[in-house]
DNA sequence: CCTTGACTTAAAGTTAACTTTAAGTGATAT
DNA sequence: ATATCACTTAAAGTTAACTTTAAGTCAAGG
């Protein structure tokens, strides 16, 4: 089975422009054209699934073309590849732990919104705050904005 | 006790510079100032946090900018800026959903290079795929990247 | 035959979130 | 007293990741 641009884009929740961007830049090494048109064939599909997870995850553009680079090497880059999906890896478990702290913050004040509008005031809210066991004086969390280099 | 713009910045894992760009788009509502330099108080504090938490689970700058404006309002605003906390904490559960999904699929490329590795090539890989349990042909996860308006 | 719609390119434009620069102020250390 | 910091502003510059524009090709339907 083969694709268009405008299917495969539609698939993925980005427009045709974007994937004729991507392709620009290098991320879509291997896709055929036929009378100039990109053809996606089903073969295409672990890669754009991959490309899909890396660009989510946050992996800038020109990581990804390192690692398709990479990946024309063929057999000698495999160390290589791990490497960076190793990394990736440990940046996806940092990320889910940091919203996980963020989640609690927010729930917090989630807390804090719920009953000032009981009392329909917050200016009684430094009070109450003290009885709530979520309410401590943590150091602020720094930015941990993961980088890929 | 009260802090330099250098102080807070180090705190929060940010340059002096980027706090007076929030500073500049009003993120910073009421810092003091002596001499035209900004003193930060232990009272700031507890914005800074939420403004942290906002800013790294991926609220525009300037949607942090409308919550500050529904603050300022005072407690008629207490129900909107409720609803705007709701939604960050909906973010943010979906965020940590997506960021699970794609754990799991570079865990499966992560094995896929383990394999590859020991084998030396990835030539045999395809068959190899077909036994582990990880492999299936889901749909590419559509690109759900949370917009805020 | 001709219109419609989806594709093509190269190049310019946009947006968010900073970052840098240039010029200046004011307290502290030598 | 002078050099060195850390602060100040306004304005210009940067970067990533698209997005839009303009001009064109091509196949299918009426």
């Amino acid at each position: 089975m083969s694709y268009t641009i405008g299917q495969v884009a539609e698939m993925m929740g980005v427009t045709p422009s974007t994937l004729r961007y991507y392709d620009q830049e290098g991320l879509l090494p291997k896709v055929n054209r036929v009378n100039g048109i990109r053809v996606f064939e089903d073969s295409d599909f672990a890669w754009l699934r991959i490309l899909n997870c890396l660009k989510n995850t946050n992996m800038p553009i020109k990581k990804i073309k390192e690692y398709v680079e990479l990946a024309k090497l063929g057999d000698s880059s495999l160390k290589e590849r791990y490497e960076i999906i190793k990394e990736q890896k440990q940046n996806i478990l940092e990320q889910i732990e940091q919203f996980k702290y963020y989640l609690r913050e927010i729930e917090f004040k989630e807390w804090y919104y719920e009953t000032a509008i009981k009392e329909g005031t917050e200016k009684n809210m430094m009070e109450k705050m003290k009885n709530n066991p979520s309410f401590d004086l943590d150091e602020i969390p720094k930015n941990t904005k993961l980088k890929n280099k």
